[in-house]
DNA sequence: GAAGTTATGGAATATATATTCCATTTGTAA
DNA sequence: TTACAAATGGAATATATATTCCATAACTTC
């Protein structure tokens, strides 16, 4: 059998198993069997554990990667860790570049703001636990008055979250601290509060949230760590992770957050 | 601080994480901050690309991994592992599960918006011009002043340029109409303006707009039809298409274009 | 049945990775 | 300022894991 390239994504992978496993000696074949039934353990696994699971000696399990035409284990494993944890390329260097040469070509950067925009929505449904989106959705279902505060580069998220309320009637406050205001006094018990704040976190949002919580308001936040300090105030927490692109972070997975958090509220409340 | 026996099930290891990040020195601060947001990469990564992610040495992070009460790392990413191979095996397989959960669920209606975000961010690069897309970023770069206007849906992304130019030190202002203030006055000969409207557009922003080209000003429009009003002002029109989902649309494919401007603006101006 | 080829198991070897140890630096208290 | 404690970086060491090699078994062809 002649020796073809590796494959170099998942896809290929598959596409590769499918074409040598048409015939395969015994062994192999036990080898072809369980991994196509076993993709998910190959990123977390060591040969010894997936040979022993699939009925063989390490020795044939590394001949079977081989005959796939990597040049050994490592090479398929590392295909699969990167799938698995989406592990992206340095997009701060690869910005850089793009930006060195390509303040004569905006579109090529489009192009990469697109594919971190894709990269972080790919995220989001394995960052929001789905329990704890549902808390979220029956904290804002339930009280009568929501508050929304976000500010910096959250505030986007806050003010869309207000629009999207305000178009549905359902009574959302923006605490936009225009004139810096005190809106404090606007917090009434039942009321809950969307909290928005990602790294380095914004004082003023950690305060006004805190405060809301030692009055007894349920708080649900938007963040972006499992350390953050919007947790320790007992918030319901859902996370989002935007891709780092150096000095700036978009917001498209926060969105898709924010929209659904206002529709399904909103569904429940009409 | 005394030692707690290792976490067992990847939520203990959250709740863990909390508990200790209250007072860190500063490297195993670091630690915990990275693993705040990076749990996917546990399972998958040695301990050397952690740290290096980090920004610390492996010793230090070995040193975390004991503080959070496990003999090593080893023990730590063997939780991750098993919770790994308990889950759905990759996205796609990830995203089937989701839509089957029953239509209403929060969850379900999350993977939706991320179908939709994405679905915006695929026709991004063709709904925008190469050529607009330049002269847009020529228009902003050679203008003393940018002016921003986007009101009601559009408004986050002004907001989010007036923060962005902000940040780079871009004499950008928002037009953001608070108390209904008159700022037109501020528009100087040579300043530019970036103006964004959707369907069914805001009067005010179209008015602005067009108050700013009847004086010279140079407009580029963000907008989602190709007879949009801001076209017949003459601007340099920038397209962006969200996909429609109901009532709503997020900003996932406009806030990869914003990004975009700003860096590109940003990087020669510097 | 014999010869040649292919497949196999497992030990030996190489490499990668986790862990420990220790000298130095930094921070704190008196 | 000094002494002591805590934090840190990085080299050395230990362990785990991937890979190669080779003797033997199994299969195929004549």
């Amino acid at each position: 059998m002649t020796q073809d390239a590796a494959p170099t994504s998942v896809e290929d992978f598959r596409q590769r198993l499918i074409a040598v496993s048409e015939t395969l000696p015994k062994r192999l074949r036990q080898c072809a069997d369980y991994l196509a039934m076993n993709t998910d353990k190959i990123a977390v696994s060591t040969v010894a554990e997936l040979a022993q699971e699939a009925g063989v000696q390490p020795s044939a399990f590394m001949r079977f990667c081989q005959l796939l035409g990597f040049s050994g284990f490592s090479e398929l494993q590392k295909i699969f860790r990167q799938d698995y944890s989406q592990r992206w390329p340095n997009y701060s260097t690869r910005l850089d570049a793009l930006r060195a040469e390509a303040a004569g070509n905006p579109h090529a950067l489009l192009a990469e703001f697109v594919e971190t925009g894709r990269a972080s929505l790919d995220s989001l449904t394995s960052t929001v636990d789905a329990a704890a989106l549902q808390t979220a959705v029956d904290i804002l279902v339930a009280a009568p008055r929501i508050h929304l505060i976000g500010l910096k580069r959250a505030f986007p998220i806050a003010y869309y979250l207000a629009y999207a309320f305000g178009k549905m009637s359902v009574p959302a406050l923006l605490h936009d601290r225009i004139g810096d205001l005190d809106q404090q006094h606007l917090l009434h018990p039942g009321d809950a509060m969307i909290a928005i704040s990602y790294a380095p976190y914004t004082q003023n949002t950690l305060e006004a949230a805190a405060l809301a919580a030692s009055r007894g308001i349920k708080v649900v936040a938007i963040t972006d760590a499992l350390n953050s300090p919007l947790q320790r105030i007992g918030a319901a927490t859902l996370l989002v992770r935007e891709v780092d692109m150096g000095d700036f972070r978009a917001l498209s997975a926060s969105f898709a957050l924010a929209i659904t958090l206002a529709t399904a509220v909103g569904a429940r409340r009409t």
